[in-house]
DNA sequence: ATTTACATGTAAGACGTTACATGATTCT
DNA sequence: AGAATCATGTAACGTCTTACATGTAAAT
């Protein structure tokens, strides 16, 4: 059911088509919440639009239909949105990943490691040169708060793996 | 292609049944990375055992079947942590409310965050909780460095929502 | 004796990915 | 003229959830 939450948010942010939700998913959402491809995204569009929940807004060449939430779709996302979940859905390969290090023997589990750390740095950099854009409006249903939270999360998992770099050197002999 | 890789990796830190991979999952994995139902859990393991990286180790009651990782299955699993993927499974339905905030009311966006910050408190605490044990042996794939990422995650998200309170406070007046 | 926990399995339907399919408009 | 981008759609296949189904062993 988050995919239609996930289509019903990106829309309150901000009209589009198909083929823009695409991109926002692509971009943002999908490498850090949610993510779709335009075969599932444009059926879902129709059912959200049968049920009222968007519509289409206006047409453009190619056949572009751009969508807008309506009064009822509002009301129906944030009733979603004010009930907390005792379990969610999450689904991380990379955290996954991380569960299993000790499987690996030091010299791959440090490598490995350094990935996380460069990866870490280069996705808070990554929010980073946005943020400035995000006061004026928001972007690709990326919010200050939001934004922050990423940042936050990326510094995060450069740090705990620089600091796991140096337990399994204090381990195995820097 | 995860659930396998799961299921390696959980057997390669204990062996265990489907019943104890199902509280594994439950337990652990399946709050942070990547969750699964018995139902998916024992089609897998037969797949698995097929393939030759497990096999079973031990029967007991109810017809109980105790399965370990074999060498085949090690090497799988290593070959599969050394690569760090470009684009990996990321889905998680806290991420996406937390990126419609904006969608909300103040005062429901501040309730929002206050379940998210306390959710933070309780969930590093649980973890600080078990972490003694994990000392002596790895618990339900629990091992310290997916601990510590696990408690500076939650404490992240505690504090972020502290801020993010601040923020809506200062625009909205205490 | 009864309840709870242990233990495994299958089937239907929902959800998600990959591949197939087509065409218009814009840019170089 | 040709390439890249825009734009939408469907089908087959794989994954995941929910529900159905059954029985044993341990604890109270």
């Amino acid at each position: 059911m988050s995919l239609r939450y996930a289509v019903l948010g990106l829309l309150a942010n901000e009209p589009g088509s198909g083929y823009d939700l695409t991109q926002r998913f692509d971009a943002i959402l999908g490498r850090h919440a949610w993510h779709a491809q335009h075969s599932q995204i444009y059926p879902e569009l129709k059912r959200l639009s049968g049920e009222g929940l968007i519509s289409v807004v206006a047409e453009g060449p190619r056949g572009r239909r751009t969508y807008d939430i309506t009064e009822a779709g509002r009301n129906d996302l944030r009733t979603w949105m004010r009930n907390y979940p005792e379990a969610g859905v999450v689904r991380n390969e990379y955290a996954l990943r991380l569960f299993f290090l000790g499987a690996l023997e030091p010299a791959d589990a440090r490598a490995l490691l350094e990935k996380y750390s460069q990866a870490g740095e280069e996705q808070a950099q990554a929010i980073h040169a946005i943020r400035p854009e995000l006061d004026q409006r928001p972007l690709l249903g990326f919010g200050r708060l939001a934004a922050e939270f990423g940042a936050r999360y990326f510094e995060m998992q450069r740090d705990w793996a620089q600091w796991a770099i140096d337990q399994l050197d204090h381990e195995h002999g820097p």
